[in-house]
DNA sequence: CCTAGTATGAAGTGGCGTCA
DNA sequence: TGACGCCACTTCATACTAGG
């Protein structure tokens, strides 16, 4: 299992750097010996492996760290994005937990509902390219399976997270929810990562965690909100790819581009009568289809 | 059957030499 | 001077064993 203090201090170096936009080794082990004493775990490490931490921080967290001509390190590239926020959080109260263990007699935490309890896990197969095998309930399942995934990443979502995978059957990338993942095992079958692989591309163009058929294509979607709705849809946009192209007192209208997914379609039927597809035809019809059928008290 | 102690292999770390 | 490969050493996790 990966080591605990290992995965603090990479996240130690990274919020340090973060914080401070650029810093030379001293000023990193300095700060490294505070968190210490606040931890109290031993985080001090030589230059030589601060330089094997700047390697797995890049693999694990995709933050790549430079040092300029000033001997100072920096973060060249963050591609952590919106996503590792939540992951350093996540690891945050887990860390907290760890640590207030003797309390645990006053606090009751919920039993991490998102399924973070093996993220320990799931980050060391990920990084070593370990093949696991993981116990996974679907929600219409009422029998677990098991089945042998090579882990690529870790990803979240409106508060839950999923391991992206692929599925050793059937040779396809899959989703799981870790809060549907009740044990993981590690084996001893190692695997490569596709060349060509990149969490943050395979999503680009997904509303969230559904993958797209095989043969689909993502779609130049418009809609058209109210002005009310329009002020909230333009805070918390739908998708990246959002763009505003008309914003007056009668609606708000958005440009996507993205896969129509029934997770996306979901979300449209959300929005109920503040929403109006605009195009493509196809989507209106669809949620045409579903409006009519739930009003269909026939069934 | 459970717990504490021990053995063993794996993973992590530090120092040194070499390269750019 | 920083990055990195290599090797030796340390630490950690797990399996195993003995004793209650």
């Amino acid at each position: 299992m990966a080591n605990r203090k290992q995965l603090i201090r990479l996240l130690a170096i990274t919020e340090k750097l973060r914080n401070s936009k650029e810093a030379s080794f001293d000023e990193i082990s300095d700060y490294l010996k505070r968190k210490s004493e606040i931890t109290g775990d031993d985080l001090n490490i030589t230059l030589r492996t601060f330089q094997r931490d700047i390697k797995d921080i890049y693999s694990i967290f995709d933050v790549e760290i430079k040092c300029n001509s000033y001997h100072k390190y920096y973060i060249q590239y963050d591609g952590s994005d919106e996503m590792q926020p939540r992951m350093f959080e996540a690891f945050d109260i887990l860390h907290a937990l760890k640590i207030t263990n003797d309390l645990s007699l006053y606090i009751h935490p919920e039993k991490h509902g998102g399924g973070t309890e093996n993220i320990y896990g799931f980050i060391h197969a990920i990084k070593k390219q370990i093949v696991i095998k993981i116990t996974h309930k679907k929600f219409w399942d009422a029998e677990p399976n098991k089945r042998n995934v090579e882990p690529y990443g870790l990803k979240e979502f409106r508060g839950r997270w999923y391991l992206i995978a692929k599925d050793k059957n059937s040779n396809t990338i899959k989703t799981f929810g870790l809060d549907r993942i009740h044990d993981i095992e590690l084996t001893k079958e190692k695997f490569s990562l596709p060349e060509d692989f990149n969490v943050k591309t395979l999503f680009k163009s997904c509303f969230g965690i559904v993958m797209p058929e095989k043969n689909e294509k993502p779609e130049k979607i418009i809609l058209s909100f109210s002005p009310l709705k329009g002020n909230f849809i333009k805070s918390l946009p739908l998708h990246e790819s959002q763009q505003v192209i008309i914003d007056n007192e009668k609606e708000c209208r958005v440009q996507l581009f993205i896969y129509i997914t029934h997770d996306f379609v979901r979300e449209l039927l959300a929005h109920s009568e503040e929403l109006e597809v605009i195009s493509p035809k196809s989507l209106k019809n669809k949620l045409n289809q579903i409006y009519k059928s739930a009003l269909n008290t026939e069934k």
